[in-house]
This record gives C-alpha cells, sequence and structure tokens, in this order.
DNA sequence: TGATATCATGTAAGCCGTTACATTTGCAAA
DNA sequence: TTTGCAAATGTAACGGCTTACATGATATCA
C-alpha cells in the first residue's frame, strides 16, 4: 500500500486562508453568502492546495449524495448503453451524478449491486423491468430509497415505470407477420425466468397467433444467453428441426443478427425462405444486410425521461409518473411474405 | 423532498443486540474475532432491521473504499463498454466495485469527472489515452490516486499503461494496403485535438506511406466525430472530392460502417471502386456487408489486465507494469487492390 | 446618538463507522 | 483454588464536512 500524501481537508484550507471552516463550506455550497473578497481569496486557497472535498464526509454530512445509481443487465448490449448515456447526461444537467453496475442477467449479483449503491448512498436508482425478489423493494422501503422502473411499461403496475408495453409491441409485429402468411413461427428468446420483459414478449406473440387462429402452443420457442454466437446456434437449430419455422422472431437485434450471419452460412436465403425480425433497433439493424426488420425502442428518449422524473423528484419531491413510450415497427428487409411451396 | 424513514445504524444494531458498536463492526469485517453466539445473534439483529453500513462513514473511517474509477469518453461505443464489462467483472472478483463516468470525449468534463471520482473515494483510476492536462496528473499525484492508461501503448511513457500501439497497427495496415497498389488514400478520423490515439493513427498511416515512397502530405485527412452519420458524411465529401481516394482508412468501425452505407447509397462498390478500413473490431464489423477489414483490438483482454493490475497494486502495492498488447490485422471484404483505370 | 435590522463570520454539535487500547471473561495448568 | 493467558467485548477518539445557532460588524432610520 502506497502512503498517501497528506490530502488537504477543509481544516487545512481554512487555516491557511485564516477563516474559519464554515465559511470555507459556504463558499463552495453557497457562495453568495460570502463576502465576495474572502471568497475570491478562499477560492485562491482551495486552488493553491488542490482541495477537493472528500465525498464520503459530505455525504454524511448532508444526508444527501446528489447520486443516482443505475443497474442494468450489461453495458455490453447497445440499448443499455445508450439509455444509459442519455440518462447520464440528463442528469448532469440536473446537477446529479450517476452510479452505473452490470448485473450480467444474475438476479444475485442485481441484489448484491443494489444494495451496494444504497450503501454509497445513492438518492434514487433506476432498475430495469419490474420482475425481482420482492425482499428488494422491501429493501429499498426501508432505506427509504425510490427506485423507477425502466424498459418496461406494465399497465397498472403498483411501481411507477417509464417504458413501453412489450406485449403489446411484438403483438403489433406478429399480427403484421401472420398477415404475411406465416403461420409456423419461433421465437428465439432471452430467458425469461427473472425477466418480464421477455416473458412478455412470448405472450405477446402467442396473443397475436391465438387472436389469428393459430394454436399458440405451436409456436416454437428456445431460450437463450444474448450473443451473436447464440443467435447463430439458436437459428440453426430450428432450420436443422422438421418443422421448420418460415419466420423467426429474435429476443433482440444482436439474436437476430446472429441468426442472420447463419442463414447466410446456410444458404438460406432471408427474406424468401424464412424471415427473421429483431427487438430494438440499434445500429446492427440497420446496418446488418439484409437489413433487419425489427421494433425500434425509444432508448434514448426512455433514458432521458427516467433522468427528468428522478431527478425532479430528488429535489422538489414531485412524484414519479408512469410514462408509456410508443416503440414503432421497422420495416426493413427481413421480412416478406411466406414461402407457399414449402411442406 | 420525502421523509426518509429513519435508516438503521450502526448503534440501532449494537443497541437491538445488547452489544457495542465494536462489536457489531467486527461482526461484519472480521467475524471470526468474535464468538459464535454474539456473532448469529448479531446477525440475526442485522436481517430483521434491514441494516446497511453507510459507505460514506465506512470510507471516512476506514480510509479505503474498495471502489476504482473508470472514466470513458462513451458508453454508445461498443469497444469501450466491452472493455469495462470485462474491467468490471474482473474487479468483482477481486473484492472491488467499479464506478464508472463518461466525458463524450470533452476534456472539461473528463477533468470534472476525475474530480467527482476522487472525491468519492476512488482507491485508483482507469483513464483512457495518455493525454490530458498535466495539472491532472498533478491532482492525482497530490490526492495519492494512482491512475492507469489503457487503450493505448506508448513506448517509453512515464505513465503505465496497459494497451496497444496504435501507431504501429495502423502502420502494418497500411502498409498492407499500399502493398494493393493503393497510392490515393484518406483518413476519415476522431478529432485529434486531446486524442493521442487517433494522433497516433494518423502518424502510423503517414509513417506507412513515407517508407513506401508516398507523400505523407497527399494524404487526405478529415476530423469528425464518431457516428455512423458522420462517417457517411465524411466519406460522401471524399467520394466528392476531384483527387477521389482509393482506400478509405476510417478511425473506427463506426465510421467505416458510416462509410459503407453512403457508398451503397452512391453505388459505389466496395472494395471494388474503393476499399474501406476501419478499426477496432466490434460486433458491427463482422456484420456489415461486405464485411469489414479492420483491426482487432483485444478490449476485454485490455480490460481484465488493467483490472488485475489495479486491483494488486492497491490492494498488494504490486507495482503496475505496462503492458503491451498486440492488435491483430483482419481482413475480410472491403479491402482490396487498387482500380487501375481511375485517372 | 441609540435602537434595530442585515450581513458576514465563527463555534461546535452532529453524521456513522473503524480501531487502538482497555477491560472483562473463560478456561487450562499448577 | 489460584494464577496466567487468550479470547471476547467494550470505550472512546477520530475522520472531514454541514449547519443551527451565536456573535460581531456595519448600515439604516428615527
Amino acid at each position: 500500500m502506497s502512503l498517501k500524501p497528506h490530502t488537504p481537508t477543509l481544516h487545512d484550507v481554512a487555516a491557511a486562508a485564516s477563516v474559519s471552516t464554515a465559511t470555507v463550506s459556504r463558499c463552495l455550497n453557497f457562495p453568495d453568502q460570502v463576502s465576495e473578497s474572502t471568497r475570491i481569496n478562499v477560492i485562491r486557497v482551495i486552488n493553491d492546495l488542490g482541495y477537493s472535498p472528500n465525498f464520503g464526509a459530505k455525504a454524511m454530512a448532508a444526508r444527501r449524495t446528489n447520486t443516482i445509481g443505475a443497474i442494468i443487465p450489461t453495458m455490453e448490449n447497445a440499448i443499455f448503453a445508450r439509455g444509459l448515456q442519455a440518462f447520464q447526461e440528463e442528469l448532469r444537467l440536473h446537477g446529479f451524478t450517476m452510479l452505473v453496475a452490470s448485473t450480467s442477467y444474475c438476479p444475485n449479483i442485481e441484489e448484491e449491486q443494489i444494495r451496494s449503491l444504497v450503501a454509497r448512498g445513492a438518492d434514487a436508482l433506476l432498475l430495469i423491468g419490474h420482475e425481482r425478489d420482492p425482499e428488494i423493494y422491501r429493501f429499498l422501503q426501508t432505506q427509504g430509497v425510490p427506485a423507477l422502473v425502466s424498459w418496461a411499461f406494465t399497465p397498472g403496475s403498483v411501481r411507477p415505470s417509464i417504458g413501453f408495453n412489450n406485449r403489446a409491441a411484438i403483438y403489433e409485429m406478429a399480427t403484421e407477420v401472420i398477415k404475411l402468411g406465416h403461420t409456423k413461427l419461433a421465437l428465439i428468446s432471452a430467458e425469461t425466468a427473472m425477466n418480464d420483459r421477455a416473458k412478455a414478449r412470448h405472450v405477446g406473440i402467442q396473443n397475436a397467433m391465438t387472436y389469428a387462429g393459430l394454436k399458440p402452443s405451436s409456436l416454437q420457442f428456445i431460450e437463450t444467453t444474448y450473443n451473436i454466437e447464440d443467435g447463430a446456434n439458436a437459428f440453426e437449430k430450428l432450420m436443422k428441426s422438421d418443422t421448420r419455422p418460415t419466420a423467426v422472431f429474435c429476443g433482440n437485434d444482436v439474436l437476430a443478427v446472429g441468426a442472420l450471419r447463419c442463414a447466410r452460412e446456410m444458404k438460406i436465403s432471408v427474406p424468401d425462405d424464412v424471415s427473421i425480425i429483431g427487438f430494438d433497433d440499434i445500429e446492427l439493424a440497420q446496418v446488418a444486410y439484409p437489413a433487419l426488420t425489427t421494433v425500434h425502442v425509444p432508448h434514448r428518449e426512455m433514458g432521458r425521461r427516467a433522468a427528468i422524473a428522478l431527478a425532479n423528484y430528488v429535489k422538489e419531491g414531485t412524484p414519479i409518473k408512469a410514462v408509456e413510450l410508443k416503440a414503432r415497427l421497422v420495416f426493413r428487409e427481413t421480412l416478406g411474405p411466406a414461402r407457399k411451396d414449402l411442406p
């Protein structure tokens, strides 16, 4: 362990400037309560000494950190990265700092991270999706830390959320797909165990099938993790099954792109032989070849709105209202009419 | 401001368990210094009360936060997201928590974020690239916070870094490009002002040109920000110029993909009419069509190594050694021989 | 000129843990 | 039973900052 050189404290500054610590503190936090001459002098000393307030001490004394935590599954997926970036930028505008943690989609890690951010004094939390151990919500309650759920909007939920209706969005898309004559559908999904969004999408497709007179149980369903490779593998499995689907929904664009790559390798033509549908509309989607038909999710907007809601709540106590954003279908090249000549 | 319910403190736990605060603290930090019976009892009370130690107080008392900060330009670029994810995962294994902040490539914001993370008690910092106001390095020195530079490896630099040699990597690539007969080269780069990596890549290409007998000043050079759109715009400008290049280097894959899209729109064939070269080898690169020739950077490995070095330094004082990782050329489909029939 | 309001500054009590040091307890050996 | 030592527990100082309250200085007005 290196010997830290002595870090200047408020006292050092106060002493060097021949004022009290209170005055220095005020210079920093309420500049106009201090006469100009002392202020200038104090600021000079602060710079000379390279003083920077100790966050822990400050948090403890002020009982407030101006920090908002965000807990996401992973930074590697552009959808979260993008939403977070917007979230952070907006937070900055309101004078807040963002703390991030990622969970790798693991509920235990999520719990650990939530506790860690709360302990760090986060004034509020941004969470992805509703579903988690009720124990955690109780914990947040005890600690008096408000949490806002995002990336999901479930009408009638107890907890405020800012997001979109996963079920409705994919329902709409599935309806379009079915209109094009597809009857043999498949879904490559994230694991649905603790993922209400994935679950909602699954249900949404089944609903559309029911509505159209298809048997929802005929939906081929594969759960997997979220990588290009996984998408490719799942797709290969589907194409080799004896009930080969003509339209494959993917839990997100990353999986869809994997499927697309696999199709190219297997010389399966998209969309002539099989249609592929993504979800999220990240950059990958428009750059893929053929360009991906997908559901556009307003990530940035979601991040921004969440930041505003949380900031206002922490600063002024404005209650957080649920906001439903609209996801939009984006038709590009990977969706076409069902092939008729297949068995 | 909402009224927070009283959050239990160490004292509350101590009182409820009829022991001293010291004993509770020891239960948490040095369990084997406490008799089993009291420990069990205390733990029970802790759970009942939903106690969780106050991070600020803890940091202040222990003079140690087990926190390492990372400051990156943006989370939106997959290369940083990926490196960070690996960084964080590795850190977790060593018992550290990661704090992230992003700068939007703005030096002022970077400085602000560095101060903020230091104030928050980061035991060490991960920074991207060497170049920044010397004042900042002095500040870190004063505060006794070690910083490790990553994403760049400059031989002979004072500061330890873990990364790769940007100049050498692109030099190698440029040499290959020139071998294919290209003499009219262009570079679409990030702004080089405070970005030593971008600068190094610029120089690397020019070196290769010089070595091959081309005039380095003939390299067409466009600086821009890092978006798909920007790549497309810059590429369009190049294609419309009267000294149209036959090979276009891009500062990263995102720009390259933008260029690619523009080429498609302009019906310019890649690589027949013009070759496009990316940098980073993110997912986009393999998914793009035609697949992108680029320089593969070992982001994950970089993140992992950085985490290990920093963790060992903070825990045991093991000095940080510079590590040079190798970037690798990845030849895919966007690079071909120069067209001869052009003027 | 004295009373009063206003502004600038100082004093000192917390905030919540950790840990050096002091004290008590429990147990084995004599 | 007493002695001695280790293990378990307690006491209290300390860390850096904010802020309610007290004090002192200056300006305002009758």
